[in-house]
DNA sequence: CACTTTGTCTGTCAGTGATGTACAAAGAGG
DNA sequence: CCTCTTTGTACATCACTGACAGACAAAGTG
């Protein structure tokens, strides 16, 4: 299910949450549904738990998840935020930035744009 | 041009690179173009000039620019990266989590599929 | 009432990102 | 040829932070 590349740049608590929500972006947990604990959830992973705590913490602080003393984690309503204004930018940059590293990668234009389209159909249908 | 972000988490040399990155795939550079100085350049960011020539390091590494000790960075003539087998997974994650975020901080769908589209049909005519 | 479970807190420690500063070598101008 | 400037690089420093270790308090469990 979650992956950890140790070898990235990016931080793994970050790693985590980043996964987490997409997650629960996508809708594959209910409200009131229990995450794992963040010692399941370490040793799944095989890191410390307070790496996961860390990543638990964030996704709460995003309004996510109610982090509740001994009963985990559980997923909340979440009000959905503010629509920015600040709009495209903070979107169309990092996925220009996403797609030059995979063209530099050698990653096929063909297969980029597959997956662009397929994205944009998944959004529309509510999704992903 | 380019834009650094001091509060984000990712590194600013690596900002630097991204951009820089987006730019020379998008084929705004022509073959033996020169960039700014690293001085210059860092000037006009308001970094440190070694911070700029880790990001050219970065690239020239990458096989984009030539760096010679005293003429500057010039474009390089790139040879296509192998076209690795790993496939979609390399890309569809990130786009994936870049969308979670996006959705998260409250951008509309609408607005990600049109970003979406528009990326496709660039890439489809060879460009960005 | 013990015993376990669970998230949190505090401390440590290595890694690294950004800078300050000095340097070597190539250019510019005479 | 000589001098001054330009330019990328190398080295040291310094603060920050990510990941871990270990202990703790409190709620659950029987």
């Amino acid at each position: 299910m979650l992956r950890i590349d140790l070898a990235s740049n990016v931080p793994v608590y970050e790693q985590i949450a980043n996964g987490l929500r997409a997650e629960l972006v996508a809708g594959h947990f209910a409200l009131g549904d229990k995450l794992p604990t963040v010692r399941a959830l370490a040793i799944d992973l095989g890191v410390h738990h307070n790496t996961v705590a860390e990543a638990y913490r964030a996704l709460a602080d995003e309004g996510w998840l109610e982090l509740k003393r001994h009963r985990g984690a559980t997923v909340r309503e979440r009000r959905s935020a503010p629509n920015r204004s600040e709009g495209p930018e903070k979107f169309a940059r990092p996925l220009r930035e996403l797609l030059a590293k995979a063209l530099a990668e050698g990653l096929s234009r063909k297969l980029l744009i597959r997956e662009l389209i397929n994205s944009a159909r998944r959004l529309k249908e509510g999704g992903l």
